[in-house]
DNA sequence: CTGATTTGTGTCGGATACACACAATTTTTT
DNA sequence: AAAAAATTGTGTGTATCCGACACAAATCAG
């Protein structure tokens, strides 16, 4: 091939993945034990390199489809990560891709085949070259984002009820909210829709089962903005 | 240099900056009109290719510094900007840097120097490449994050009004904004320090000229969330 | 000195946020 | 069967905030 700009250095590009879910109690990151060189047996995030005729974002689905057979992951790049030594091997620039799955929906056959493990964000294991930075990033971004758009859906299953909804919110900010304000807030967003059933599973009174309205939260993708109170230390 | 990734397709990376200033009525974008191949002559961001032992971020600044002499300029990483044929040349990698700056701080030779132009939003030139993405995606930023974070002074001077900082928010969301409810507002942050001194070049009532207060700055950073009203379709 | 323009400050009513209380549903216990 | 325990659903009041709006002060042109 031709180049017209031969004087120019190339260098590797990588995408590597953040990919949280939630078990209904806390926040989960899926991190794989990596089989293969360099940093053999050590933890990392899922990533791999930039192929040659594909697409950024095409690169990153192809290593989400990869690790979790889902095609429908909900994925926003977060950024470049550029330091010349971030891969001591030889110098690669990682762009990393933020994304937030259902933990019930994907392939276990496929996450065990990679030696993945879903690990709690509050004990997770350290993780090589420049991947701690990128997930400390990457919880930023979640709470920042969820704080203003109905993003925290995309962990959630198809039909949750209202408390298990406050849980998430609780595990993202590690804060307890309270019941009756949380509700009368979500509901007043009009995003949910009562599904007419309910929790069966709960041992006590059974809540209402809602899904989201996709139709609205297109429309109304910031009407959490301003959702989680005093994230801002906005006062003194 | 022996690497242990041999098989690997190894690109090209560059950066590119979207630079904003504000005149006192408008915003404005920093653009180049290109003396160089390829697409010469026509007006693109100005950008470069990444340095071999050179970080990302310190790319962008030493490109912000060829074109404007300035040191001290307000950058955020924008992206990565990967379409396998954005540039019809040779594959490249962009990774796009958003930047503000007073514009009556910059070095005018250097500007002049590489035929650099400040052009209004309003009817600036098509540009090559992927570059008017760039530019789109970089007011939204500019939207997104102004109306969350008191990121508006990098673009004014030291010293400033109450009035121009309102012309400058009304600039950047092109809406009118209640001049009484703006002041309370910006003042109830605690951001600005009267300086005691008026502004001489009103031909009206003189307004005071205020500055930031760099340590609150740190501190407040999420000051304005909130701040501008409605940008969130929150109702109906 | 009068009028035009711009800047600084105040007020009022409606809406919202958050703290908190009570009623209803389901299973377990006695 | 009745009471207790756990969880869910809904309501209420007060303080605060937001945005609409009125008036006073400063400056200059004429």
């Amino acid at each position: 091939m031709m180049t017209r700009y031969p004087h120019e250095t190339r260098i590797l590009v990588a995408t590597d993945c953040i990919i949280f879910g939630f078990n209904g109690e806390e926040l989960k990151l899926l991190i794989i034990k990596r089989n293969f060189e360099p940093e053999e047996g050590k933890w990392s995030l899922m990533g791999g390199f930039l192929h040659e005729n594909e697409d950024l974002e095409a690169g990153a689905k192809r290593i989400l489809y990869d690790l979790t057979g889902l095609n429908n992951i909900y994925v926003e790049q977060l950024g470049a990560f550029g330091k010349v030594h971030r891969d001591p091997v030889e110098r690669t620039l990682s762009v990393a891709f933020f994304a937030l799955i259902n933990i019930h929906n994907h392939d276990q056959e496929a996450v065990k085949a990679h030696y993945a493990n879903w690990v709690s964000l509050k004990n997770k294991p350290e993780l090589i070259f420049d991947h701690d930075e990128m997930v400390t990033m990457a919880l930023d971004h979640l709470r920042y984002n969820a704080a203003l758009h109905p993003i925290g859906f995309e962990l959630l299953p198809e039909e949750f009820t209202i408390p298990q909804l406050q849980k998430l919110y609780e595990a993202i900010y590690d804060m307890r909210l309270d019941r009756r304000n949380f509700s009368r807030k979500i509901l007043s967003t009009g995003l949910l829709v009562d599904t007419g059933w309910k929790n069966e599973h709960s041992t006590t009174k059974k809540a209402v089962l809602y899904r989201l309205d996709k139709e609205k939260y297109q429309r109304k993708f910031y009407a959490f903005w301003n959702f989680i109170p005093n994230i801002n230390p906005n006062h003194a």
